[in-house]
DNA sequence: CTGAATGCAAAAGCTTTGCAGCCAA
DNA sequence: TTGGCTGCAAAGCTTTTGCATTCAG
């Protein structure tokens, strides 16, 4: 995601509205390295904005999906997380604790996908997930 | 997943027991690769078994997991598929049809996690999943 | 002013659970 | 005989939807 002003200013070209809702959705994302659910979005926001809504939190949170400021990370089955870092990176799960972690790219290096299997099934997108026990949990 | 006689065999050296509905079960998921979900192995039983639960499809596609039989295939962000082939390969999956396809390892080689980041994270399992539009689709 | 966004409540979709009765071993 | 399994119904959890009200532009 990008700052704040860009997110805002993104919106605006759309002719989509800045209401203060989206605003603090907005600053609970930026910089977020949690992948928070909407859950997590929601109840971090509700002290501050104790008649926020899940559908106004889900709604949002689709619009900056659609926007490409956001990334869906479907690493726990039944639960939408959210990742604000839309760079290429994959994602590990600690299947004890749950706790999710970026790998970066570097850290497992995958190869391009081959031609004839973009060309195949034009492929827009890809998800790698890792599954295992974290640091804390290896005892 | 390996063929009836020895699931039947593996179930029976764990001490579960042999039922009709098992067998019901296993025999559906023999050599099905269309990933099914709880709802597809449901529907497909019902027939022949009018009785049969969601309870007991869910609970026996449980014990196929964690006897190594089954694999689930998460590619779907509400909706659990089961995957009787549990040979290492890649999914995809059709933003347009819904459609899933396997995509073999020599497709798309994937280089071995690094011995680094296997050590720090204890990997047990990694998921690979392509998101685009499948041949039908791209039109 | 006006259409888009919000918030409530209800519903939807998938999965899990509690429990009484049943059956494989 | 008996502990594990089944099936029903109910509940649980996350997400979506309908609709009246509110508000940003």
């Amino acid at each position: 995601m990008d700052t704040k002003e860009k997110v805002v200013e993104k919106l605006r070209s759309k002719g989509l509205k800045i209401t203060p809702q989206r605003l603090a959705i907005i600053e609970t994302l930026e910089g977020n390295r949690n992948h928070p659910s909407a859950e997590d979005v929601y109840k971090e926001l509700s002290q501050r904005y104790p008649t926020i809504s899940y559908a106004t939190i889900y709604k949002t949170l689709e619009t900056l999906c659609e926007l490409g400021e956001l990334m869906e990370v479907n690493i726990e089955p039944h639960k939408k997380r959210y990742d604000p870092f839309t760079e290429p990176h994959h994602h590990f799960r600690c299947v004890n604790c749950g706790k999710i972690e970026d790998i970066p790219l570097e850290e497992v290096p995958v190869p391009p996908v081959p031609d004839e299997v973009q060309e195949k099934y034009g492929i827009v997108r890809m998800c790698v997930y890792f599954y295992g026990f974290c640091p804390a949990c290896k005892n």
